[in-house]
DNA sequence: TTGCGTGCAAAGGTTTTGCATGGCA
DNA sequence: TGCCATGCAAAACCTTTGCACGCAA
Protein backbone atom coordinates (compact mmCIF):
# COMPACT_ATOMS: atom_id res chain seq x y z
CA UNK A 1 0.00 0.00 0.00
CA UNK A 2 2.46 2.45 1.05
CA UNK A 3 5.46 0.80 0.29
CA UNK A 4 7.53 -1.47 2.23
CA UNK A 5 10.34 1.28 3.18
CA UNK A 6 12.83 -0.87 1.86
CA UNK A 7 14.73 1.44 0.59
CA UNK A 8 16.37 4.71 2.21
CA UNK A 9 15.36 7.83 0.40
CA UNK A 10 16.32 11.77 0.46
CA UNK A 11 12.82 12.44 1.34
CA UNK A 12 11.75 10.04 4.02
CA UNK A 13 15.11 11.17 5.96
CA UNK A 14 13.48 14.43 5.48
CA UNK A 15 10.40 13.26 6.55
CA UNK A 16 11.75 11.44 10.01
CA UNK A 17 14.41 13.82 10.96
CA UNK A 18 12.23 17.03 10.85
CA UNK A 19 9.90 15.39 13.27
CA UNK A 20 12.53 14.00 15.16
CA UNK A 21 13.95 17.42 15.51
CA UNK A 22 10.89 18.51 16.62
CA UNK A 23 9.53 16.15 18.82
CA UNK A 24 6.97 18.20 20.62
CA UNK A 25 5.49 19.99 17.57
CA UNK A 26 1.95 17.73 16.15
CA UNK A 27 0.99 19.28 12.66
CA UNK A 28 -0.95 18.09 9.80
CA UNK A 29 0.36 16.12 6.78
CA UNK A 30 0.12 19.20 4.83
CA UNK A 31 1.72 21.30 7.93
CA UNK A 32 4.51 19.09 7.61
CA UNK A 33 5.09 19.51 3.59
CA UNK A 34 5.52 22.80 3.67
CA UNK A 35 7.54 22.49 6.63
CA UNK A 36 10.22 20.25 4.68
CA UNK A 37 9.67 23.13 1.63
CA UNK A 38 10.85 25.73 4.43
CA UNK A 39 13.72 23.79 4.97
CA UNK A 40 15.10 23.55 2.02
CA UNK A 41 13.51 19.66 1.37
CA UNK A 42 10.65 19.52 -1.48
CA UNK A 43 8.57 16.39 -0.96
CA UNK A 44 5.25 15.46 -2.47
CA UNK A 45 2.04 15.65 -0.46
CA UNK A 46 1.86 11.43 -1.88
CA UNK A 47 5.01 10.84 -0.82
CA UNK A 48 4.07 12.32 3.02
CA UNK A 49 0.97 10.84 3.09
CA UNK A 50 3.21 7.34 2.55
CA UNK A 51 5.88 8.06 4.75
CA UNK A 52 3.73 9.18 7.43
CA UNK A 53 1.65 5.71 7.01
CA UNK A 54 4.55 3.86 7.42
CA UNK A 55 6.03 5.20 10.16
CA UNK A 56 2.54 5.64 12.12
CA UNK A 57 2.79 1.76 11.39
CA UNK A 58 5.88 1.12 12.57
CA UNK A 59 4.81 2.81 15.78
CA UNK A 60 7.59 5.64 15.27
CA UNK A 61 4.96 8.80 15.06
CA UNK A 62 1.87 9.00 16.68
CA UNK A 63 -1.32 9.83 14.79
CA UNK A 64 -4.11 11.91 16.26
CA UNK A 65 -7.14 12.65 14.72
CA UNK A 66 -8.62 15.68 15.60
CA UNK A 67 -12.52 16.25 14.40
CA UNK A 68 -13.61 15.24 11.30
CA UNK A 69 -12.66 17.87 8.79
CA UNK A 70 -9.43 19.20 10.68
CA UNK A 71 -7.10 16.59 9.28
CA UNK A 72 -5.13 14.16 11.35
CA UNK A 73 -1.92 15.61 13.30
CA UNK A 74 0.85 13.66 13.48
CA UNK A 75 3.78 13.65 15.86
CA UNK A 76 7.37 11.78 16.87
CA UNK A 77 6.45 9.09 18.99
CA UNK A 78 10.52 7.37 19.77
CA UNK A 79 12.98 5.44 18.33
CA UNK A 80 10.89 2.25 18.26
CA UNK A 81 7.61 3.55 20.15
CA UNK A 82 8.94 2.16 22.88
CA UNK A 83 10.28 5.00 24.86
CA UNK A 84 7.07 6.05 25.50
CA UNK A 85 6.36 3.00 27.76
CA UNK A 86 4.50 4.93 29.94
CA UNK A 87 4.12 8.50 29.12
CA UNK A 88 0.57 9.27 28.27
CA UNK A 89 -0.26 12.45 25.76
CA UNK A 90 -3.31 14.91 26.63
CA UNK A 91 -4.48 17.27 24.23
CA UNK A 92 -6.36 19.98 24.97
CA UNK A 93 -9.28 20.44 22.63
CA UNK A 94 -9.80 23.86 23.04
CA UNK A 95 -6.22 25.00 22.92
CA UNK A 96 -4.71 22.18 21.04
CA UNK A 97 -2.02 21.77 23.04
CA UNK A 98 -0.59 18.88 23.77
CA UNK A 99 1.01 17.57 27.51
CA UNK A 100 3.20 14.82 27.91
CA UNK A 101 2.46 13.48 31.54
CA UNK A 102 4.67 10.73 32.82
CA UNK A 103 3.81 9.64 36.37
CA UNK A 104 3.12 6.43 38.28
CA UNK A 105 -1.13 6.64 37.63
CA UNK A 106 -0.62 5.66 34.31
CA UNK A 107 1.77 2.65 34.93
CA UNK A 108 -0.76 1.71 37.16
CA UNK A 109 -3.85 2.23 34.70
CA UNK A 110 -1.42 0.25 31.87
CA UNK A 111 -1.31 -2.53 34.51
CA UNK A 112 -4.72 -2.87 35.29
CA UNK A 113 -5.64 -2.82 31.82
CA UNK A 114 -3.21 -5.53 30.99
CA UNK A 115 -4.01 -7.48 34.26
CA UNK A 116 -7.46 -6.90 34.44
CA UNK A 117 -9.10 -6.31 30.92
CA UNK A 118 -6.80 -8.51 28.84
CA UNK A 119 -6.00 -4.79 26.88
CA UNK A 120 -2.40 -3.28 25.91
CA UNK A 121 -2.96 0.21 25.54
CA UNK A 122 -0.58 1.15 22.36
CA UNK A 123 0.67 4.68 23.99
CA UNK A 124 2.01 5.42 20.49
CA UNK A 125 -1.19 6.10 19.27
CA UNK A 126 -3.30 7.18 22.56
CA UNK A 127 -4.06 10.38 23.57
CA UNK A 128 -6.21 11.51 26.18
CA UNK A 129 -8.94 14.76 25.29
CA UNK A 130 -9.67 17.14 27.51
CA UNK A 131 -9.54 20.64 28.50
CA UNK A 132 -6.49 21.98 30.47
CA UNK A 133 -6.47 24.65 33.09
CA UNK A 134 -6.41 27.69 31.23
CA UNK A 135 -8.71 26.67 28.45
CA UNK A 136 -11.40 25.45 31.30
CA UNK A 137 -11.16 28.48 33.28
CA UNK A 138 -11.77 30.55 29.95
CA UNK A 139 -14.93 28.51 29.25
CA UNK A 140 -15.97 28.85 32.57
CA UNK A 141 -16.29 32.39 32.22
CA UNK A 142 -19.10 31.66 29.15
CA UNK A 143 -21.53 29.93 31.07
CA UNK A 144 -23.95 29.44 28.62
CA UNK A 145 -24.11 25.70 26.33
CA UNK A 146 -27.87 25.00 26.16
CA UNK A 147 -29.58 25.48 22.94
CA UNK A 148 -27.27 27.34 22.03
CA UNK A 149 -23.82 26.22 20.13
CA UNK A 150 -20.93 27.77 21.52
CA UNK A 151 -18.15 28.08 18.75
CA UNK A 152 -14.94 28.02 19.64
CA UNK A 153 -13.23 29.87 17.12
CA UNK A 154 -12.16 27.86 14.35
CA UNK A 155 -8.51 27.21 13.87
CA UNK B 1 -25.73 25.88 11.63
CA UNK B 2 -27.01 23.00 12.15
CA UNK B 3 -30.36 24.57 13.41
CA UNK B 4 -30.86 25.31 17.27
CA UNK B 5 -33.19 22.19 18.31
CA UNK B 6 -35.84 23.99 19.03
CA UNK B 7 -38.47 21.69 17.25
CA UNK B 8 -39.50 18.42 17.97
CA UNK B 9 -39.25 16.29 14.31
CA UNK B 10 -39.93 12.85 13.35
CA UNK B 11 -36.46 12.28 12.61
CA UNK B 12 -34.66 13.95 15.00
CA UNK B 13 -36.77 11.38 17.55
CA UNK B 14 -36.26 8.44 15.29
CA UNK B 15 -31.84 9.30 15.65
CA UNK B 16 -32.25 9.69 19.41
CA UNK B 17 -34.41 6.64 20.07
CA UNK B 18 -31.86 4.58 17.52
CA UNK B 19 -28.69 5.95 19.54
CA UNK B 20 -30.99 5.71 22.94
CA UNK B 21 -31.82 1.76 21.83
CA UNK B 22 -28.62 0.65 20.73
CA UNK B 23 -26.06 2.28 23.61
CA UNK B 24 -22.85 -0.13 22.27
CA UNK B 25 -23.48 0.58 18.82
CA UNK B 26 -21.08 2.80 17.36
CA UNK B 27 -21.44 4.07 14.14
CA UNK B 28 -21.04 6.59 11.07
CA UNK B 29 -23.04 8.84 10.30
CA UNK B 30 -23.96 6.56 7.18
CA UNK B 31 -24.68 3.27 8.60
CA UNK B 32 -26.88 5.65 10.95
CA UNK B 33 -28.39 6.46 8.31
CA UNK B 34 -28.70 3.19 6.51
CA UNK B 35 -29.89 1.61 10.09
CA UNK B 36 -32.87 4.31 10.57
CA UNK B 37 -33.95 3.30 6.83
CA UNK B 38 -33.94 -0.21 7.66
CA UNK B 39 -36.05 0.92 10.51
CA UNK B 40 -38.58 2.26 8.04
CA UNK B 41 -37.37 5.79 8.92
CA UNK B 42 -35.66 7.85 5.95
CA UNK B 43 -33.46 10.13 6.92
CA UNK B 44 -31.50 12.62 4.49
CA UNK B 45 -27.74 12.15 5.55
CA UNK B 46 -27.26 15.83 5.98
CA UNK B 47 -30.02 16.20 8.46
CA UNK B 48 -28.23 13.32 10.41
CA UNK B 49 -25.10 15.07 10.05
CA UNK B 50 -26.64 18.12 11.49
CA UNK B 51 -28.49 16.03 14.22
CA UNK B 52 -25.49 14.31 15.17
CA UNK B 53 -23.31 17.44 15.51
CA UNK B 54 -26.48 18.86 17.76
CA UNK B 55 -26.47 15.95 20.09
CA UNK B 56 -22.32 15.74 20.25
CA UNK B 57 -22.52 19.18 20.94
CA UNK B 58 -24.98 18.83 24.10
CA UNK B 59 -23.10 15.90 25.38
CA UNK B 60 -25.93 13.62 24.59
CA UNK B 61 -23.91 11.46 21.66
CA UNK B 62 -20.04 10.74 21.96
CA UNK B 63 -17.84 11.06 18.90
CA UNK B 64 -14.51 8.95 17.77
CA UNK B 65 -12.59 10.31 15.22
CA UNK B 66 -11.26 6.88 14.27
CA UNK B 67 -8.63 7.26 10.94
CA UNK B 68 -8.88 9.71 8.33
CA UNK B 69 -11.01 8.22 5.17
CA UNK B 70 -13.01 6.00 7.97
CA UNK B 71 -15.68 8.51 8.81
CA UNK B 72 -16.12 9.64 12.56
CA UNK B 73 -18.09 7.04 14.80
CA UNK B 74 -21.01 7.88 17.17
CA UNK B 75 -22.62 6.70 20.13
CA UNK B 76 -25.09 7.30 22.75
CA UNK B 77 -23.53 8.95 25.67
CA UNK B 78 -26.42 8.99 28.35
CA UNK B 79 -29.07 11.63 28.83
CA UNK B 80 -27.16 14.48 29.62
CA UNK B 81 -23.48 13.08 29.08
CA UNK B 82 -22.84 12.45 32.62
CA UNK B 83 -23.65 9.18 32.70
CA UNK B 84 -20.37 8.13 31.37
CA UNK B 85 -18.56 9.92 33.82
CA UNK B 86 -15.85 6.99 34.47
CA UNK B 87 -16.46 4.97 31.23
CA UNK B 88 -13.21 4.74 28.65
CA UNK B 89 -13.37 3.42 25.43
CA UNK B 90 -10.94 0.89 24.52
CA UNK B 91 -10.62 0.44 20.75
CA UNK B 92 -8.71 -2.63 19.01
CA UNK B 93 -6.59 -1.56 16.09
CA UNK B 94 -6.48 -4.94 15.15
CA UNK B 95 -9.96 -5.72 14.87
CA UNK B 96 -11.44 -2.76 15.67
CA UNK B 97 -13.79 -3.79 18.31
CA UNK B 98 -14.86 -1.13 20.53
CA UNK B 99 -14.51 -1.85 24.72
CA UNK B 100 -16.61 -0.24 27.28
CA UNK B 101 -14.17 -0.18 30.47
CA UNK B 102 -15.98 0.87 33.94
CA UNK B 103 -14.02 0.58 36.98
CA UNK B 104 -11.71 2.16 39.66
CA UNK B 105 -9.03 2.72 38.33
CA UNK B 106 -10.18 4.63 36.14
CA UNK B 107 -11.93 7.08 38.64
CA UNK B 108 -8.75 7.49 40.29
CA UNK B 109 -6.99 7.71 36.71
CA UNK B 110 -9.74 11.14 36.24
CA UNK B 111 -9.11 12.29 39.62
CA UNK B 112 -5.29 12.08 39.62
CA UNK B 113 -5.11 13.94 36.40
CA UNK B 114 -7.86 16.43 37.62
CA UNK B 115 -5.70 17.31 40.84
CA UNK B 116 -2.02 16.34 39.83
CA UNK B 117 -2.19 17.82 35.98
CA UNK B 118 -4.97 20.44 36.00
CA UNK B 119 -6.54 18.23 33.04
CA UNK B 120 -9.74 17.47 32.90
CA UNK B 121 -10.34 14.25 30.61
CA UNK B 122 -13.38 14.30 28.33
CA UNK B 123 -14.60 10.61 28.27
CA UNK B 124 -16.93 11.31 25.30
CA UNK B 125 -14.16 12.01 23.26
CA UNK B 126 -11.08 9.61 24.50
CA UNK B 127 -10.35 6.38 23.24
CA UNK B 128 -7.12 4.09 24.14
CA UNK B 129 -6.08 2.44 21.03
CA UNK B 130 -4.67 -0.59 21.80
CA UNK B 131 -4.19 -4.29 21.57
CA UNK B 132 -7.58 -6.89 23.00
CA UNK B 133 -6.08 -10.50 23.54
CA UNK B 134 -7.59 -12.15 21.06
CA UNK B 135 -5.60 -9.69 18.38
CA UNK B 136 -2.63 -10.05 20.68
CA UNK B 137 -2.53 -13.48 20.64
CA UNK B 138 -3.47 -13.88 16.81
CA UNK B 139 -0.09 -11.05 16.41
CA UNK B 140 2.14 -13.51 18.60
CA UNK B 141 1.59 -16.13 16.21
CA UNK B 142 2.66 -14.15 13.03
CA UNK B 143 5.72 -12.29 14.51
CA UNK B 144 6.29 -10.41 11.77
CA UNK B 145 4.99 -6.88 11.14
CA UNK B 146 7.36 -5.39 9.00
CA UNK B 147 6.28 -5.29 5.23
CA UNK B 148 3.22 -6.86 6.07
CA UNK B 149 0.08 -4.21 6.95
CA UNK B 150 -2.17 -6.24 8.66
CA UNK B 151 -5.92 -4.91 7.49
CA UNK B 152 -8.57 -5.21 9.73
CA UNK B 153 -11.63 -5.96 8.32
CA UNK B 154 -13.98 -2.88 7.81
CA UNK B 155 -16.90 -2.51 9.83
C1' DT C 1 -48.55 32.17 9.90
C1' DT C 2 -43.71 32.14 11.12
C1' DG C 3 -39.58 30.18 11.06
C1' DC C 4 -37.07 26.06 11.79
C1' DG C 5 -36.01 21.50 9.85
C1' DT C 6 -35.46 18.69 5.91
C1' DG C 7 -33.49 16.89 1.71
C1' DC C 8 -31.26 17.19 -2.52
C1' DA C 9 -27.35 18.54 -4.91
C1' DA C 10 -23.11 20.82 -5.10
C1' DA C 11 -19.06 22.46 -2.84
C1' DG C 12 -15.25 21.92 0.34
C1' DG C 13 -11.47 19.67 2.23
C1' DT C 14 -8.46 15.76 3.19
C1' DT C 15 -6.61 11.41 1.95
C1' DT C 16 -5.88 7.73 -1.41
C1' DT C 17 -4.71 5.77 -5.84
C1' DG C 18 -2.71 5.10 -10.91
C1' DC C 19 0.92 5.58 -13.64
C1' DA C 20 5.31 7.05 -15.59
C1' DT C 21 9.71 8.57 -14.08
C1' DG C 22 13.76 8.67 -11.08
C1' DG C 23 16.68 6.79 -7.43
C1' DC C 24 18.45 3.21 -4.10
C1' DA C 25 20.68 -1.08 -3.58
C1' DT D 1 19.91 -4.07 -13.34
C1' DG D 2 15.59 -4.65 -10.69
C1' DC D 3 12.63 -2.90 -7.75
C1' DC D 4 10.93 0.53 -4.85
C1' DA D 5 9.78 5.35 -4.05
C1' DT D 6 8.34 9.62 -5.86
C1' DG D 7 5.24 13.08 -7.76
C1' DC D 8 1.65 14.74 -10.38
C1' DA D 9 -3.08 14.57 -11.26
C1' DA D 10 -7.37 12.47 -10.75
C1' DA D 11 -10.34 9.91 -7.93
C1' DA D 12 -12.60 8.70 -3.73
C1' DC D 13 -14.00 9.94 0.53
C1' DC D 14 -16.48 12.19 4.30
C1' DT D 15 -18.53 16.34 5.70
C1' DT D 16 -20.48 20.89 5.14
C1' DT D 17 -23.30 24.28 2.89
C1' DG D 18 -27.19 26.68 -0.15
C1' DC D 19 -31.63 26.73 -1.30
C1' DA D 20 -36.59 25.63 -1.85
C1' DC D 21 -40.14 23.07 0.26
C1' DG D 22 -42.58 20.92 4.24
C1' DC D 23 -43.75 20.71 8.89
C1' DA D 24 -43.86 22.00 13.97
C1' DA D 25 -45.46 25.38 17.05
Amino acid sequence: MSGTGSYRTRQRAAILQYLKTHPHAHLTAEELCDALHAHGVSVGKSTVYRALDMLVDAGVVRRFTASPGEGACYQYAGGDGMQCHAHFHLKCVVCGTLYHIECDHLDELTAHLGIQHSFTVDYAKTVLYGTCDPCRRALAAVPKKDSQKIEPDPT
